[in-house]
DNA sequence: GTGCTAAAGCAGTGATCTCTGCTTTAGCGT
DNA sequence: ACGCTAAAGCAGAGATCACTGCTTTAGCAC
């Protein structure tokens, strides 16, 4: 429920405790899919106690949520300072995360919460998602370009991306995101 | 699991106890949202016993595909032969239904069940909302217009209302739903 | 109407999940 | 080092779920 807003005693067990479900997690998220992780699984493969995840998160959804809010965007791309390569890479990056195994499952556990949770899980996503693109505008606004709306590249790039991974539609790949950057940028593919 | 696909008694009673089931998911799913709901709690809400239920369908994925599959596209908007309304009343059309209780929970329903299940439901997700596209297009290509591609409806119209449906974005209404047709067919808002 | 049998109901089993009182461990302030 | 107590472990109760033999109902062919 509150998973750990304020831990009065972060210390040494409950980190490790913490490391050790979220890794959990994870790993039977990618192996099996979210639906078939519960929380006592989730235990038994972080040889933890069932009854602390009953009484740090009370919720498969709650934990889940929290995984994904904590698992940091390590790996993410750096900024280049070319708007089009820019928007290329996080279009990418957000490709790759959503596609590997449980990258869905995470989404689905963040669209899936039963309607108090909901919301918290869907603004973090979207905050998530949101703060990877708006570096890439902001900078390109300071060089003077005028990039695109931070809406435009929801609709235009990370909407079909979500929707083509979701549907499991085939040639959802590089080329299709570069193709993807091309039209929003001005329907000029430049192609190397 | 195989659902119905061959009836061999399809008399009175198999088909009231399908429709009792049919809407008793339908009921459940826009009430709880599609986690909260079990087969046994579908028998309840249905008067049925649940093991017809598992008899039948076997798995609460396999019912949840059958219902999404049967249930029709009554309300529909007729086409009317003009490329851009008939894109907005169809995109209109998918949004409406998409927001109404238990919608987004049949999408996800579709996207959560586990592999093996999967492919199926999301198919005939995708399918069922192509069909809505594909006679607007082709009627217009009849007519020498040249519409956008299919690919390009999914992409531009149908993935940005899934994406800001499922994301709870605001905004999400009409004038929105024109404002992505008039970009798709070539940003002439042509507001009357 | 009668018989056949597909399909629904009944009832019970084993497994799993959810949750809770109590005990034990160990982080943190002194 | 010592005490306090947050947090983890243990164990068990109750509920629910997934599933299955067996019985009963009722659709369909004759």
């Amino acid at each position: 429920m509150n998973a750990d807003a304020s831990p009065k005693r972060p210390g040494g067990r409950s980190s490790h405790v913490r490391a050790a479900v979220h890794s959990a997690v994870v790993a039977l998220v990618g192996e099996r899919g979210a639906d078939q992780v519960t929380l006592p699984a989730v235990a038994k493969r972080a040889g933890v106690n069932s009854s602390t995840l009953y009484r740090r998160w009370g919720t498969l959804a709650a934990l889940l949520a929290d995984v994904a809010k904590h698992r940091g965007d390590v790996g993410a791309p750096p900024l280049v300072g070319d708007l089009r390569t820019d928007l290329e890479n996080q279009a990418l990056w957000t490709l790759t995360e959503l596609s590997r195994p449980g990258g869905i499952a995470f989404f689905r556990a963040e669209v899936a919460p039963d309607v108090d949770e909901r919301h918290d899980g869907l603004r973090e996503c979207l905050r998530r998602v949101s703060e990877r693109f708006r570096p890439v505008l902001d900078a390109a606004r300071e060089r003077g370009d005028a990039p695109p709306s931070l809406e435009q590249v929801l609709d235009r790039i990370v909407a079909p991306l979500y929707f083509r991974v979701v549907f499991s539609i085939p040639g959802t790949d590089e080329a299709y995101v570069r193709d993807l950057v091309a039209e929003l940028l001005g329907k000029l593919p430049l192609e190397s």
